[in-house]
DNA sequence: AGATACTTGACTAAGTGGATCATGTTTATA
DNA sequence: TATAAACATGATCCACTTAGTCAAGTATCT
């Protein structure tokens, strides 16, 4: 369902979030130590989030990368497309019997369930309850 | 998110508790010529289902299929359980801090969604609207 | 100049899902 | 009783995706 892919990625969306008032550029390492995500499979993630104009990255010593867009403007659906997430759809046999068509909704509802939640948790939600130390309780 | 072998194996349940009236067991060829599943792969979808106790088998001519169970009784999410949906949870650093705690939630949020939407259909809720010639309109 | 850090591209390794094949066993029926 | 229909079992295979690695290069700060 959930890719390591994507749960990384949003980590370090998190990450650079959070920190986000910080003038320096965070580096990959140190994202890297921080949430034990390994370091060279994380260089491949950062270039998916820079193409997708999330992220910008300054190169040289003392580089990194920082947001490029507002927390509250990225919801954890936006990123997790930009990973990859969902882009084959839903299997079907390519009749259109009755039973196929009764269960391409019920696939597609729980589809629309997903996405909807995803969409519902934005990067400032969490970089806030982040710095507030409430790691629980989002939902009511 | 719904793999081809769950989606075929609610195919082949509702094909047999639409049918549940009929003496006769009904053979995985009726059923793959039907919806379009490789026979050899029913075969194994079968295996499965035989060994949760969803149906019986008939061997030798004239064999084939029976449903064991009260269509009323049986909801889309225990047939996918049955065919290995989700039996590897979400993904996780390991750590414990407080982002990787607060995208477990969403995770196990998504999960929770799906399994509710796919407990709450079940197979005499489709057959019953097979009979009827009615493909749409489930959610109100 | 040298260290740090991103860039790019190719590449590997493991696992999974989808599908097939061969061979055997059971049973109805002509 | 022979034969065909149909399930039973086990092995195997291929394609694809995911996770992860490596290496050579470029930019920048000190």
């Amino acid at each position: 369902m959930i890719s390591a892919r994507v749960h990384y990625a949003c980590l370090a969306m998190l990450e650079l979030a959070s920190r986000s008032s910080e003038e320096a550029p965070i580096s990959l390492r140190e994202i890297s130590d921080q949430h034990g995500v390994p370091g060279p499979f994380l260089v491949q993630i950062f270039r998916s989030l820079r193409a997708a104009g999330w992220v910008q990255s300054v190169r040289g010593s003392q580089g990194g990368y920082r947001l490029l867009v507002r927390p509250e403007d990225v919801s954890l659906l936006e990123i997790a497309e930009t990973m990859g997430y969902q882009d084959s759809g839903n299997p079907s046999t390519g009749k259109t019997t009755a039973a196929e068509m009764m269960l391409q909704e019920v696939w597609e509802e729980m589809s629309r369930a997903s996405r909807e939640i995803l969409s519902s948790v934005r990067l400032s939600d969490l970089a806030e309850r982040f710095h507030r130390g409430e790691a629980s309780m989002f939902y009511i």
